[in-house]
RNA sequence: GGAAGGAUGGCAGAGCGGUUGAAUGCAACGGUCUUGAAAACCGUCGAGUCGCAAGGCUCCGUGAGUUCGAAUCUCACUCCUUCCGCCA
């Protein structure tokens, strides 16, 4: 939610922000809405002063056992006026913060402006030098290919017990999954200094608005049919709500969570995308990392987050590259946002793996979630960051396609094989 | 699912329908005292919103109602606690 007072008050320069972003957005409406809403608001004010005004000296007066009629009958006609101007008043305050929660975070200054993706910054690769060639004498597989060679990957299963977009992991493949979560949340947990948590899966709708995925973006969640709760499409929205409506003291900050769980996405949009393969699942494990932050503290604090991330990819030496998206590319809540893209030989390309925002006070004014300051008792909003630390599901597409061999074969990153009990080769079962 | 109780400021905990935005205690902050600290004492100490300001208005789980006036009365809902049943 953008502050009300700066969208009051610098007009045009958020409009220029906004216009940066893609999708267009129109303020005329919101700045007639704020108009009429404050002059109802004085409206409703001052009759509610002379209310309060009548009925103390109503009681005062019979107290004294004097005769107050005067008094009731002017009531009898400010009650129902009054009762009309605040239900007005109301309806307009609605229509207003729906207005409000509607508009995106504003880009940080120094994001990149540009359209689309094509807009994108890449701002450092890794290994240093890495050159995107393939081998001279094979051609490496899809990772869909290798993992049914390797009998770890069942779509057919899947496809026939659920539907599209499902997978079944088997040995090997299970155990990997569990291997490189274990793997992630023990490096962020032992060496990043983050606490772990463990979520529930659901949600409701108001720490779905907290995060910015409702109201706008309802038909990428799955929801119940009979209990008004909804699966959770990332680990952010659980963990960040952890903090909504609390004020915490500024001696707390910054307070720094990881979790594992599973996320569930409609992709109603992406019909016909990466129908292939586990790139764009119904369901996947992410392993996410939260921060929430003093304000002056958060753009450093991004880029640790985004350093953590990094360093999950560079343990598992799998190549990757750093981008900074655009104003076009951005997500709704963030103001500044660095991908990280794993390069995947089988498929020629590299493909993000890891998402990590600052929202500054974006979420936190939706959620409610303040800081007070030790010096000043100030109240304040607390800033929040998302990241994945990474995506589970799309780390082991890269180990597949990175640590295949040209007989068809995986070997175990060095990183994993304390989680896989010895395993150091996946060899083909067919 | 059944029964009972509860929901008030950072926490604890009062609150005859009318200066109660809310006693009291703790915590916190400022000060006095002290070489320093502790203790003691004095003072400050909820959030939001409108206004240049003075000041006004809103908020005691949520919504509706009764009333001139509701934290206080009525109804519905939500959540929490305890007991019973069921259950991973």
């Amino acid at each position: 939610m953008l502050d009300l007072k700066t969208v009051r008050e610098r007009p045009e320069w958020v409009e220029a922000r906004l216009k940066t972003r893609s999708g267009h957005y129109d303020l005329t409406t919101f700045y007639a809405l704020e108009a009429e809403k404050r002059e109802l608001q004085a409206k409703t004010e001052k009759l509610q002063a002379r209310r309060n005004e009548i009925s103390r000296a109503v009681g005062r007066m019979k107290a004294n056992k004097e005769d107050a009629a005067e008094l009731l009958t002017e009531m009898a006609t400010l009650g129902p006026l009054l009762k009309e101007t605040e239900g007005a008043l109301r309806t307009k305050e609605e229509d207003l913060q729906s207005e409000l929660a509607r508009l995106p975070n504003l880009p940080a200054e120094e994001v990149p402006i540009g359209p689309n993706e094509s807009g994108n910054v890449v701002l450092r690769s890794w290994p240093e030098g890495f050159k995107q060639t393939t081998p001279a004498t094979w051609t490496p597989l899809n990772h869909w290919d290798v993992g049914e060679r390797l009998g770890i990957l069942d779509f057919a299963s899947a496809a026939e017990t659920v539907g599209a977009r499902f997978t079944f992991f088997r040995g090997a493949g299970a155990r990997l999954i569990r291997a490189l979560t274990a793997f992630m949340l023990d490096l962020h947990t032992l060496e990043h200094g983050y606490e772990e948590i463990l979520p529930p899966f659901l949600t409701n709708k108001e720490s779905l608005f907290g995060t910015g995925q409702l109201p706008k973006f309802e038909e990428d969640l799955f929801c119940l049919r009979d209990e008004p709760f909804y699966l959770i499409p990332t680990a952010e929205v659980p963990l960040t709500n952890m903090v909504r409506g609390q004020i915490i003291d500024e001696s707390r900050l910054p307070i720094k969570l990881t979790a594992w769980t599973a996320c569930f996405r409609r992709e109603a949009g992406a019909a016909g995308r990466d129908t292939r393969g586990l790139i764009r699942q119904h369901q996947f494990d992410k392993v996410e990392l939260v921060w929430i932050t003093r304000p002056e503290e958060s753009m450093e604090a991004l880029e640790s987050l985004t350093s953590h991330a990094e360093t999950v990819l560079k343990r598992l030496e799998l190549p990757y590259r750093t981008v900074a998206l655009c104003t076009g590319d951005m997500g709704f809540a963030s103001a500044k946002t660095y991908d990280l893209e794993v390069w995947l030989p089988g498929q020629g390309c590299y493909r993000e793996i890891s998402s990590c925002s600052n929202t500054l006070d974006f979420q936190a004014r939706r959620m409610k979630a303040r800081l007070r300051r030790t010096e000043t008792k100030v109240v304040e909003p607390v800033h929040t960051l998302n990241g994945s630390g990474v995506a589970v599901g799309r780390a082991l597409v890269a180990v597949l396609e990175n640590y295949q061999q040209a007989d068809g074969s995986v070997v175990i990153p060095d990183a994993l094989r304390p989680y896989l009990g010895g395993i150091s080769l996946l060899k083909p079962t067919m």
